[in-house]
DNA sequence: ACCTGAACACCGTTCAAGT
DNA sequence: ACCTGAACACCGTTCAAGT
């Protein structure tokens, strides 16, 4: 496939003639069979016969299949994190996990494979650039990291939603990346067995996608900017607590106005 | 395997003695198998020797093998949710959550497994039981369904950090789930790399998994608690909202005291 | 050193044949 | 109807042989 190089870029530059093999060909090329055809394209054989060599020779430069996935993804999420800058640290983060979330959605190998491997390259890429962001909006250092790992996680959990490869019910053509669209689980017995998800089926049904992520982005947000505030008296700087900060929420179930 | 079983229950219920191949037996063993050696140690051909069977003779009980760990998940699933209880809705949400964190722990297929399938059985559970235990903690009803999936997705992107089959560096012996315990990652060039991740790097190496996720889920409750007193004048209760609902944060950002 | 591609080990799944 | 187990299709990975 790479119909532009064989047909410009070799005659622009004679001196790159020789397509040698090299790990970075082989991940560009291995990124666009993912973003055709999904996980499941993404064979060494397939990969071999798009660079037109063997399938053994990809292991001089690459590791394994897993050391290719992570490097697909971690040039994906480095392209997202690239354009998302911004003055506003809130600004910024929100900017941020939407761009990821496009792209995951555009792209669903790449959430499976940030939730398939534990602290990949393309994950640390993001844990940090959130980090540096909470870091801006003021949360004291020893909350930093509580912040940042709670919106990556959160990140990364919407992203599991968005695996094709395993379909449990192919019922019908319509998918929302939410739930199975309709009728299988929340009929007959079911209405007992998740009486909070058939009461609110009606939201389920209507409810967008990409809302529902940015509400659980600003629900996070806003547990930040408490943290932030509350974080006064513990003063030391260290990693232990003596208690979750967050009893007032408790506290305040009981005085309905 | 199976030693109680030989042993003593064939003994007393005699009229069992068939043992009949069902559903119920082959997800027993498959659980069986998935604790002891993980998810690649499940195979058919293991879980047929295991039964003392054909592999051909599962394929009339269960469909595939996505069906197979699907009811094994949901079978932990309910089994870590049927001891939860409390009064309190708020405690209800961190004994449940903590329930579930323990699980994964213990056996990391469940996390894999978890967030392998999108929205099967297991992860309907999990979703349906907060949700009910967020409508006791009196958040309004338009924003119950965002609150319930915001703690849902933290919960399975943590649970996505546990997955033990893939090691992109096996390193050290001592692997805390939080990554990769120390040199690779974070030294030489990586500290421009990853510039929060190399300043923060105490808090990373000393930090306890346990209490990393706890701080996460107060987090959200504290955003939950937040959206419960703040939705009050989009007043209607449907799907849509006009805007993000916390543009406070921002606002409390400039005027620090 | 880099590449070739047949071969190996191991899957999930199928299916003709038994009972 | 339920079970058997050999066979099929297809992986990731290896490795003797080439250049």
């Amino acid at each position: 496939m790479c119909q532009d190089d064989l047909v410009s870029d070799v005659w622009q530059r004679p001196e790159r003639r020789s397509d040698a093999l090299t790990k970075a060909r082989i991940v560009e090329a291995a990124i666009t069979i993912l973003n055709a055809g999904g996980a499941d394209a993404l064979t060494f054989r397939a990969l071999a016969a798009d660079l037109s060599t063997g399938a053994g020779a990809l292991y001089h430069h690459v590791a394994n299949k897993g050391e290719l996935l992570s490097a697909a993804a971690a040039e994906m999420m480095a392209e997202v994190l690239a354009d998302a800058g911004s003055t506003d640290p809130a600004t910024s983060i929100r900017a941020l996990t939407a761009g990821v979330f496009d792209e995951i959605t555009a792209h669903p190998w790449l959430g499976s494979q940030l939730v398939a491997a534990p602290w990949q390259p393309a994950v640390l890429q993001l844990f940090d650039r959130i980090g540096s962001e909470v870091t801006a909006l003021g949360v004291p250092e020893a909350a930093q990291f509580d912040a940042a790992s709670a919106l990556v996680h959160y990140i990364l959990g919407v992203a599991s939603q968005y695996d094709a490869s395993q379909h449990l019910d192919q019922a019908d053509a319509d998918r929302p990346g939410f739930i199975a669209s309709s009728t299988s689980p929340l009929v007959g017995p079911d209405s007992e067995r998740y009486p909070f998800l058939v009461r609110i089926e009606q939201q389920l049904v209507e409810h967008d996608d990409r809302q529902q992520f940015y509400a659980g982005i600003e629900i996070i947000l806003t547990g930040i900017a408490a943290l932030r505030d509350t974080e006064r008296d513990s003063a030391v700087g260290g990693v232990q607590r003596q208690e979750h900060p967050c009893e007032q929420l408790h506290a305040r179930t009981d005085n309905r106005h």
